[in-house]
DNA sequence: TTTCGAATTAATGTATACAGACGGTGTCCC
DNA sequence: GGGACACCGTCTGTATACATTAATTCGAAA
């Protein structure tokens, strides 16, 4: 092991971010908890101003909450709060679709999305889709949907998207792998699969309302997983971020 | 003058970020250019620490872009950024608009909003609208918006919301002082209120669909605007952050 | 004269020291 | 016994000193 957990070739305030992040994420730092610096500078190795940058960003991510009196703490959701995010998500990556198929696309810029549609393709074909396939379809799918929102060649729109992609359940790829020990995951995997081969047949063949309309509804998809998911909170390893969200009763 | 340039209610960090957010937005600082830290705690009077805070803040918005090597540069738009950013909010706004026609708002929670559709009317009516009813227009508006926004009753969206608006000429309210000086503004004004008085239409009535379409249409009167202004730059004064807009020329 | 390289300078990233403010606890007074 | 005030401790906000890295400039060699 040549580079040890502090790597040097990273600044200490991306260290202290992603260290945070897993312990908000992971849940050790449980919704509503004040976040004490010098806790957060013990944790993380690096010193008061990197974990305090790092805090800052956190919050602009959406994973924290600035104190009035000062300091952060970890924000709480609840069903619906997540529920409006991924609505949020798939309303601005339907818009992106849809600047993509009015303003038009090269074949040459499709190809490596048509590349990531086959390779995702293969994935899906085998029956029981094993646990290494579930991981690939996380990769393959983020990378998917990073190059259709690049489609719309539009630097505010790529970044309001990437905002709203940020939280971890909000993002496109969130629920995938707590699919895999649903019994129809395979089903909404070839549904979601279809919705993206028709989102790129809309924007190749111009049209924006039918694009955007796709994306709306692809976002859904993780709507229901996420009901499925809270229903039977079995799952709670495969989708970091489960920490964060507080059901009705509580 | 019990209070100077430097007050002492507020903390550094915001002091530092107003400061910096003024000589960007007045065109002090140009596109591209690289801020100095140094230069910004010597303009700002706060230390190192809270201008690296206000620096980080500013980026978050939108207003800077973090270089690579380090440091940040004042953000350059394009005249098709900025009529995205527009399309952006508008989108947002749409949804928060279909959101609060979709689950239903009570009478009670309608009540400030047509009590600042009223106001708005009272200043429409004159017919050459004075300068000091532009200024209470922009309030005004803002207001509308925001209320409108909160309708939704959906923290998600409306921090998504207030992103979107956060750059001065993707705002609501960013064109209306521009207009003050256009021979058809109170043209302009009057369509503008009245899809307002659609939208909260819509909303009473659940119609969801409409009140999204109204919120998105209604952004275009400010992408149109945008056009004009850029059209005959005589109104520079009157648009905080037009200096940050490149044209296809430069 | 141009280009490559090294050295110097200046800037950012980091660490830490200091001060003010908020919260908690204990005691005293009513 | 209860409430209020005061004191103490801890934490954040701020300031500054240090180190490392990037950029620029000067010089030398081709």
């Amino acid at each position: 092991m040549v580079e040890r957990d502090n790597d040097r070739s990273v600044s200490q305030t991306v260290r202290a971010q992603l260290s945070l992040r897993d312990l908000i994420l992971s849940g050790d730092l449980r919704p509503g908890e004040r976040i004490s610096e010098l806790q957060a500078v013990e944790t993380s190795g690096a010193s008061r101003s990197p974990v305090r940058m790092a805090l800052v960003r956190l919050e602009e991510e959406g994973l924290l909450e600035a104190i009035p009196s000062g300091g952060f703490m970890v924000k709480a959701f609840s069903e619906r709060d997540v529920l409006d995010s991924i609505e949020v998500r798939g309303t601005v990556e339907g818009l992106a679709a849809r600047f993509a198929a009015e303003r038009g696309v090269s074949s040459r810029d499709l190809e490596p999305l048509k590349g990531c549609l086959d390779e995702i393709d293969s994935l899906v074909r085998q029956d029981p889709i094993s646990v290494e396939a579930f991981s690939s379809y996380v990769a393959l799918n983020a990378r998917f949907h990073a190059l259709l929102t690049e489609l719309s060649r539009s630097p505010p729109l790529i970044r309001q998207v990437d905002r709203a992609s940020a939280l971890p359940f909000a993002s496109p790829s969130g629920f995938v792998m707590t699919q895999s020990t649903l019994p129809d995951a395979r089903h909404t995997l070839l549904i979601a699969q279809d919705q993206h081969r028709v989102v790129v047949d809309a924007i190749e063949n111009r049209e924006g309302a039918r694009a955007e309309a796709i994306m709306r509804e692809h976002a859904r998809v993780a709507a229901r997983n996420l009901r499925l998911v809270l229903r039977n909170k079995t799952h709670s390893d495969l989708l970091p971020g489960l920490a964060l969200i507080r059901m009705a009763g509580d």
